[in-house]
DNA sequence: CTAAAACCTGACGTTGACGTGAGAGGCAAG
DNA sequence: CTTGCCTCTCACGTCAACGTCAGGTTTTAG
């Protein structure tokens, strides 16, 4: 499939695609015009870039990452790569657990009658 | 205290707290000379900031949150707000939970004997 | 009083993952 | 062959949370 086609499957803009190509983390094939061929897991490996990204990783990060996952590599360098990308996500999600904790916290006295609520509406919808 | 003690106690940069003050979301009294001085509790204002920071909340919304954290801002409006960022963290926490699973399934199988390791190497440290 | 810190206000630089044209070429249909 | 859509490669624009440098003022230590 085209570039086009690889943006729709996956709800990726076609400029995103060829960033993560210049990222080095997309490989495609050319045909003879120059345009950009992708076979069908294509799409597959572009959800996985898009979680990656939505963990906050960077392309630098996932480009480290995609050989471990794609060949299976195997060191000891590489495992220890992949634990240190699961403990900083383990990481942010504390600082967010600790953060959404901040705000229940926050919306629970505001809920609670004996808050200093100056009662001025009571819209129960 | 002026900004350098605050700066410090916080960990938090001088440049930052002058844009927190920017943005509205921390203020100061103002000497005869024009510096800024804060008061003790300007601390636990400058955690907080930073714990919604953390949570990727920007600026402005963390604008529109803190009268509610404050002043017990207690509307329809500001309830909703609050339970919007709450879930918004959530989505977030999803979505790195998610990703954490994904490197955990690489890790799991990268460590497994089964795998189609060329074992060059026998590092066992 | 004086030198050294610490502070002040601009204002431009940085970083990452794209957005957004500009101008030109590829490709199936009629 | 031409219309029209898709694609190509530059290459500058964006946005947020600061970093950093410049040039000048205030406060503090001696």
């Amino acid at each position: 499939m085209r570039i086009g086609e690889l943006a729709a499957r996956t709800g990726v803009s076609v400029r995103a695609l060829r960033y993560y190509e210049e990222q080095q983390l997309l490989t495609s094939m050319r045909s003879s015009g120059g345009q950009r061929h992708y076979p069908d897991d294509a799409a597959d490996r572009v959800h996985l870039i898009q979680t990656l990204y939505a963990a906050g990783l960077s392309s630098r990060t996932i480009l480290d990452l995609l050989p471990c996952v794609d060949a299976k590599v195997n060191t000891p360098a590489s495992r220890a790569l992949l634990r240190a990308e699961r403990d900083r996500i383990d990481q942010r999600i504390s600082e967010l657990v600790a953060a959404r904790e901040r705000l229940d916290a926050v919306i629970t006295s505001s809920e609670s009658p004996a808050s200093g609520c100056t009662r001025v509406g009571l819209a129960s919808a």
